[in-house]
DNA sequence: ATCACTGGGTCG
DNA sequence: CGACCCAGTGAT
């Protein structure tokens, strides 16, 4: 029995924060791939939701066992994206969409086998910030908890199909379906940028982060891409990862993104952020226009700011710098073996910060 | 010349 | 073993 409080705000359980923690318990920790069957209930959802969860639940579908997923659905409302629905389908989830006026709030996520069962109730969402930035408070019942309650998925799952609401089950062969017309589109440019989402992220660099940056050319030290390793909490601050990798075996989730150096005078189109699902789940923004330039050394704070959808601005910022000082203790999540922070600061805040010096 | 991938390392 | 850290190789 766990409750958290995200992000990082209160939790029963040190070692496990926040809902994408609990959610990891229900469908990896403990579990055998392709035994029982998963449930997702969620009002809201979109690609960056599952992103971490994809691959999971592939092998679990492949080997035998079952995903079902209720999302909310509205012509009218952007509820769940076409990316996340797609995604489920070709994993092989059997994927249901409810279209109602007082719609599917709930959130509820969980699994049963033959000898466990397990239930998440949360206020977060299948959805980047759900996940991850969002406050957002789950309760996570296992085992004989769950059969205090008494508490059945199959019960719960056969009460929601014999309502009288409308619900509708998207295909992949039926793509003319009216169920996809109840999904909102995620691609480039088709969501609007709300105001919550013009942040900052401060970021602590350690020696990986600018080994390449501080490089001579031709050097030993100079080869392999340049990357600044982010959180794993970091999918809310980046579009839909929808790329999947063309060439290696290691299955990778990327997005490209614009990146203005400020500091360097240069725009780069094709700034590549991947989630590492596959291998050591890195997660990495590509960070190349900085190779070379001794601009940054462990130690020193990176700013991201996202000034829209797929726009962002990149600035370094000393140790030594009354900026930094500043901007410093924004950054207040501990990640990593390396003394790596990371953190959020609203754009406004940030560019009054700066305006200051 | 650059970077998408690879596959370890490390610490708790 | 999860999640950052690190040092590349070989494709492009």
């Amino acid at each position: 029995m766990q409750f958290t409080f995200h992000p990082n705000v209160y939790n029963t359980n040190p070692r496990s924060k926040g809902l994408l923690d609990l959610l990891e318990q229900v469908w990896i920790k403990d579990r055998k791939a392709g035994v029982g069957v998963n449930f997702i209930i969620s009002g809201f959802s979109n690609y960056n939701g599952g992103v971490r969860f994809y691959e999971i639940f592939k092998e679990h579908i492949d080997k035998g066992g079952k995903c079902i997923v209720i999302l909310g659905g509205s012509t009218s409302q952007r509820l769940s994206s076409i990316q996340v629905v797609e995604q489920l389908l070709e994993i092989g989830c059997e994927v249901h969409l409810i279209n109602r006026k007082r719609l599917l709030h709930a959130k509820c996520y969980g699994f049963i086998s033959d000898v466990d069962q397990g239930v998440v109730i949360s206020s977060g969402n299948f959805t980047g910030p759900g996940m991850s930035q969002n406050i957002e408070a789950s309760l996570l019942l296992r085992g004989k908890h769950v059969d205090e309650l008494n508490f059945s998925w199959e019960e719960l799952r056969k009460s929601i199909f014999s309502q009288s609401w409308d619900i509708y089950s998207p295909t992949l062969a039926k793509r003319l379906d009216p169920a996809w017309s109840l999904l909102y589109d995620e691609s480039r440019f088709k969501v609007p940028f709300e105001n919550e989402q013009e942040v900052t992220m401060l970021l602590t660099l350690v020696h990986s982060d600018t080994a390449r940056i501080q490089a001579n050319r031709k050097t030993k030290e100079s080869r392999g891409s340049q990357y600044f390793w982010v959180s794993k909490e970091s999918f809310d601050f980046f579009p839909a990862l929808t790329i999947k990798n063309k060439r290696g075996i290691k299955p990778t989730y990327s997005t490209i993104i614009r990146m203005n150096y400020v500091d360097l005078g240069v725009i780069d189109n094709k700034c590549r952020v991947t989630f590492e699902a596959g291998n050591n789940l890195d997660f990495r923004l590509g960070t190349g226009k900085l190779r070379y330039s001794k601009l940054a050394k462990p130690g020193d704070l990176a700013a991201i700011t996202r000034i829209s959808e797929y726009e962002y601005e990149l600035r370094v910022f000393t140790k030594a710098s009354d900026t930094y000082n500043k901007l410093n203790h924004y950054a207040i999540n501990l990640i990593g073996n390396e003394g790596k922070k990371y953190g959020y600061i609203p754009n406004d805040e940030f560019f009054k910060a700066l305006a200051k010096n």
